[in-house]
RNA sequence: GAUCCCGUAGCUCAGUGGUAGAGCAUCUGACUUUUAAUCAGAGGGCCGAUGGUUCGAGACCAUCCGGGAUCACCA
């Protein structure tokens, strides 16, 4: 924060700095050769190899120096862990009179080989070190200790949410176990492209600057583009230039990208978040359920070797099949009233019996949608698809092909959370000029989150768009639901937060 | 927007009206297999800010600033 000022601590770091400097060493060097990881060293290790001729070279940032005279102990971190490195004075006598000018925090390089000290912990003795980056802002050093149970303490740990999201770098150096939910993310990421990739679906990229949004009801945030002098919007979501590509005769297309929307932000939303869509010809909702089933499953499997996830005091097994229910049953099994077809005054006395919180204003979707997040939601623990909804709720969807004022559409809950949308997707032109029409007349009624009209993609879709089924899949969610994590800003490097504000 | 909570050393925190504290980190010295290394010493603070109550405020009160959590909003 305070670049400015400094504290005593980087004062003293500075001087060093110029000590080094003056010694004719280069604190900043521009690469290093390694050999080894610390964890490749620690787990090939082996007391009957002759130590040594086992020679390494490893690099990586101080977190621990113990200096006994003539001999010092450090612990470096590397990418995949830790490794301690044993310096003695008499075998590099020039690097140890400028121990004291190294910090925590510092970047080494040791060229040493393997061996086992006294107490039994596989080290590497140096043979020739090298500073690779000299550490100006001390970080905060947490100290292990383990107890005579077996039980690991950690003192002082770096624990103030707040600096961990606003200096993640710190916080992947000091509370280097988090790293594994963002490995496991990238994992997440990697298996859906393949398992996508190997069914011959094609990754496109399509606009994030849209003159109009669409494909979901949130505000967005906007921008100017000086050149064209227009107003911008940043996309909310993929699905209408997802389905122009399949106008296009582009039979199965997906993205992986950011969407931002312009709203409140919890332990579920951040304003921007990573989207799936896909969207597949020739194939309806049932099918892609199974898909669903498939794709969740085998990424569950790959990423943590089990169908098996354990999530805010949840077992919840991910092996398909997942039950199916409708909206409409569920909300039956739950208030033992028939929901199906009632009108809005209808609704909220319904909402009144059920001592269901909703406000004067709502409209009787958001009525309905409350009445289902307060009774039936908090229940879906398990993976349950819940189908058929209202029609009014879906503007993208296509009408049910037996059920009267539904459409073709599932979400899939998991621990009680909505983990992805699905439709079976409209591509009657009629039909979805009409459902936009509504959406702008609501809009024109003041509710700034319903559809804007967009006469490109209607006139698309009048070109003709095969049967398709469309896929979204909230990746944070998904994230959090396979690393146990149940904030999503510990599924992100960088949630968004306020911005700091020093006096 | 509502409610609640937090702000004391670089870090983690204690301090419940009477001279500002601990551990770690930092500095000096000792120590050639240590591991929260140890031992001996040292420095480091506008106690978030302002006003008030009081003989006396880090503490109590008010306001403000900074931040967090929950709720609401986000179908």
């Amino acid at each position: 924060m305070s670049e400015f000022i400094r504290n005593d601590q980087e004062l003293r770091r500075l001087e060093e700095l110029q000590h080094l400097r003056s010694a004719g060493i280069n604190p900043y060097p521009a690469v290093f050769e390694k050999t080894h990881s610390s964890a490749t060293i620690l787990s090939t290790f082996s007391d009957e190899a002759p130590a040594a001729s086992y020679a390494v070279t490893v690099a990586g940032r101080i977190m621990a120096i113990r200096k006994m005279g003539k001999a010092t102990f450090c612990h470096i971190q590397d990418a995949e862990g830790k490794i301690q490195i044993y310096i003695k004075k008499d075998d590099l006598p020039e690097f140890y009179e400028l121990l004291p000018m190294l910090d925590i925090g510092d970047i080494i390089g040791i060229e040493g080989y393997v061996f086992r000290t006294r107490t039994g912990e596989v080290s590497v003795h140096s043979r020739t070190a090298t500073l690779l980056c000299k550490s100006l802002t001390p970080i905060p050093v947490p100290k292990e200790e383990t107890d005579e149970f077996g039980n690991k303490i950690v003192h002082d740990a770096f624990a103030d949410k707040e600096m961990r999201y606003r200096r993640r770098y710190v916080d992947l150096i000091v509370n280097p176990q988090i790293r594994d939910v963002f490995r496991k993310r990238s994992k997440i990421i990697t298996t859906m492209r393949r398992f996508f990739d190997d069914r011959g679906w094609l990754e496109v990229e399509t606009p994030i600057l849209q003159p109009l949004y669409g494909g979901a009801s949130a505000r967005p945030f906007t921008t100017h583009h000086n050149a064209l002098d227009i107003q911008l919007s940043v996309r909310i979501a993929l699905e209408l230039y997802l389905k122009r590509l399949l106008v296009g005769g582009l039979d199965g297309v997906y993205e992986i990208s950011k969407n931002f929307r312009n709203e409140g932000m919890d332990k579920t939303h951040n304003p921007e978040f990573t989207m799936m869509e896909i969207y597949v010809a020739y194939k309806d909702y049932v099918w892609m359920m199974e898909m669903t089933e498939e794709l969740v499953s085998t990424i569950a499997k790959e990423v943590n070797g089990s169908l098996e996830v354990e999530v805010g005091g949840n077992l919840i097994n991910l092996a398909p099949p997942y039950r199916r229910a409708t909206m409409f049953d569920l909300l039956k099994d739950a208030t033992g009233m028939n929901l199906r077809g009632l009108n809005r005054e209808e609704l909220l006395i319904a909402a009144r019996k059920l001592n269901v919180e909703v406000e004067a204003t709502s409209s009787q979707m958001k009525v309905l949608d409350e009445i289902f997040s307060q009774t039936v939601q908090p229940s879906l623990i398990q993976p349950t698809f819940v189908m058929d909804f209202p029609v009014e709720m879906s503007p993208l969807a296509k009408a049910h092909r037996s059920e009267d004022g539904l459409v073709e559409r599932f979400e899939l809950y998991v621990n009680g959370d909505e983990l992805t949308n699905c439709f079976t997707e409209l591509n009657d032109p009629i039909d979805q000029r009409e459902r936009l029409e509504q959406q702008a007349s609501i809009r024109a009624d003041g509710d700034d989150e319903a559809m804007q009209l967009d006469e490109d993609f209607l006139y698309s879709i009048e070109v003709g768009m095969p049967p398709t089924a469309g896929l979204g899949i909230g990746i944070d969610r998904l994230v959090m639901l396979l690393t146990g994590q149940d904030s999503i800003r510990d599924v992100l490097f960088f949630p968004q937060m306020k911005p700091e504000n020093k006096q």
